[in-house]
DNA sequence: TCAGTGATTAGG
DNA sequence: CTAATCACTGAG
């Protein structure tokens, strides 16, 4: 029988090139607070990994927007894009190593803008910890898989070693 | 193919 | 304060 578990602290702490595939096939789920939660499996997902990664927000250092890619795997990293769409990022690693998982597809809802939109992600999940709240986390479906990889989108401007990176993870 | 949209950042 | 940039999307 499949577990639905909500995944701990120490699934997230790990480094992001094992974090963001082992996403795949695990379920978000999204709590409104009388009773109703929405299940969404995640699809698709890329890993932007330290300062040395150009693709990184963190590459140009602490910031107020950057810091909670600082602390520990767990938390939340939302940020608006092209004024218009909101990215979800769930941060990994140990603090001080600042690196984050974009999801960027679940089922039925492909794009990272879409998702948002989809699931009323916006800034107030911010810094919001997986292992802790109450409207939002992730369950182990307990499902093994396999998955394709491929570079990651739009992100030109990082240079021809970060954008060829193979770290877009895809079912 | 390309404009929209506004937070964030660097720089004066 | 200004200006540039942007982990995207939908319309045409």
């Amino acid at each position: 029988m499949a577990s639905n578990k909500r995944l701990g602290r120490d699934f997230y702490l790990r480094d992001v090139l094992e974090v963001a595939p082992e996403l795949l096939l695990k379920t978000l789920v999204m709590a409104d607070g009388k009773g109703a939660m929405a299940r969404y499996v995640i699809t698709e997902t890329e890993a932007y990994r330290g300062p040395e990664d150009k693709a990184c927000h963190a590459s140009k250092g602490r910031t107020n927007r950057t810091e909670v890619m600082y602390h520990d795997g767990g938390r939340l990293y939302v940020y608006l894009v092209y004024g218009i769409h909101w990215m979800l990022n769930i941060v990994t690693g140990p603090s001080e190593n600042p690196q984050a998982a974009l999801i960027r597809s679940v089922k039925d809802f492909t794009g990272p803008g879409r998702v948002t939109r989809a699931l009323g992600i916006d800034r107030s999940f911010n810094g919001e910890d997986l292992v802790s709240s109450a409207r939002i986390w992730i369950e182990d479906s307990g499902i093994a898989t396999g998955y394709k990889t491929s570079e990651r989108i739009g992100i030109d401007y990082a240079g021809e070693y970060w954008k060829t990176r193979p770290w877009r993870y895809y079912l």
